[in-house]
DNA sequence: CCCAATAATTCCGTTTATCGGAATTTTTTA
DNA sequence: TAAAAAATTCCGATAAACGGAATTATTGGG
């Protein structure tokens, strides 16, 4: 009898090694993974094996410990957000520190949101709507509704149609998103008013290449008392706007020089 | 029967579809990855639908189109020589510009030395002897050296003898590692005279953590002529000494921050 | 707008690679 | 040095992956 929660496929199997490996930073011996995997031993030791094959997995000889290995890195460097992340990493700081506020980064994928990186400042209330790998549909929450608001109206209205009954589970509906959207061209930013919790809000901008591609959005979150406007102004969106755009040209610049 | 070139093993197959993927930023419809993978048109598409299951591909729903996806973003972030890479980045193009040479990250794994990043500076002669993803043994290389020489004695010993026919390719003996190793303690650096390339030295510098973690080497090659005593320790050298150090205290901060 | 051509997906009988329990070997610990 | 634990290999049973063919969807003229 095969394992109910087992998922379906050696694919999936493997998938779910990699979880655990990557999960454990320091690397796993087999038992440890047959523990995290729920596999049985000869299948987690043979998926091993296979990873192995491909430079997935690492084990180091000594100590037969397993750790995620250079083929996935090297991998890794071709996915974009990947990069975007950890580009993002020193302006994601300085909005941090300078705001005291929790700072977001997302990218598009399809018609979702995927928030892939977070830092949070120094006041003492913080509002984590997101964690790091959360998915949205485009529209939902400061960042995503930046990506939503960078579409062309085409995208936008099939946005609105895949992710209809997603994104009435928070709410919004394709006025609401129209409206959104018509504070985002008069302003240069897209904000989230309490949409998922009540009393934070938050403000986000797109980050956009010079060849024009929609690459992520910034945004900062906070109570509302840290949102008024003058703040805004004054604080938070000149920085996002400035972070967004050195973020642009960095991508930009490790764009011309991938075409060499 | 069976593809001959076919890899053995549904993982294998993956890994492959995957890597057609990382070649194609732009991404890959089915018959492209087909042609590509020679795998036959029902085992791709299979091998991609197991793959979306786990995000580890993501299909633009109007286009078709495929592409790496979010998962394996996710993953790659833990995986640390990707991070060490990107975090590298500014220290590297520091080096490159100063220096107008060439700059190499590699990483250890295991008995091999891996470069994950390089870097290329202003000066018309270019000595490219590593690329992105070359793996040497320990102790071939300038960086790779000074990789060698930061293990411990009886690690060292354990290189010499797993990497055997494999330095001996390079010329490299358990001798002449020896003998490099006592420049490095000397030193302060491992150096490369030439071994690869005539005409050509490089010398490294090991990246380790304030916990005593060895995580990665910098070095710089150039054409001998630039590589003459007093450049090296009036400009090549204390530059690479002040980015390792950096770099190790970044990743050091970043450690911490994990254990949050 | 319809039809042809191309691409994507599903179906299905066959075969093979994967499965897990048990046996064996290696490594660690007492 | 013996006992215990962990890693690896073996093997028969079987589920899962295979690929060719059929089906469905999409695209590109005319």
């Amino acid at each position: 009898m095969t394992n109910l929660l087992a998922p379906k496929g050696s694919i999936a199997r493997a998938a779910r090694v990699l979880d655990v490996l990557s999960l454990a930073p320091d690397g796993a011996d087999l038992t440890e993974i047959v523990a995290q995997s729920k596999f049985s031993k000869t299948t987690t030791f043979r998926v091993l094996a296979s990873l192995r094959e491909v430079n997935y997995v690492f084990q180091d000889p000594s100590t037969r410990i397993y750790r995620l290995g250079s083929k996935l890195a090297e991998m890794a460097r071709n996915a974009e957000q990947v990069n975007v992340s950890a580009i993002a990493e020193r302006g994601m700081a300085r909005l941090a520190e300078m705001s005291e506020d929790t700072v977001f980064l997302s990218v598009p994928e399809g018609a979702s949101s995927i928030c892939v990186n977070r830092k949070v400042g120094a006041f003492p209330i913080r509002t984590l709507t997101l964690d790091k790998g959360d998915r949205r549909p485009l529209g939902v929450g400061a960042g995503s509704l930046a990506l939503f608001c960078s579409l062309s109206e085409a995208q936008r209205a099939t946005v609105c149609r895949v992710n209809k009954n997603w994104l009435a589970e928070y709410g919004a509906t394709e006025e609401s998103l129209a409206s959104e959207y018509e504070f985002f061209q008069v302003n240069g930013y897209a904000r989230n008013r309490g949409g998922v919790v009540r009393g934070m809000s938050a403000i986000g901008v797109p980050v956009i290449t010079a060849s024009g591609r929609l690459v992520a959005a910034l945004a900062i979150g906070a109570i509302d008392e840290r949102m008024k406007q003058e703040r805004i102004e004054e604080l938070i969106l000149p920085g996002l706007k400035r972070e967004a755009r050195r973020l642009a040209d960095r991508l930009n610049a490790m764009e011309k020089e991938q075409n060499k």
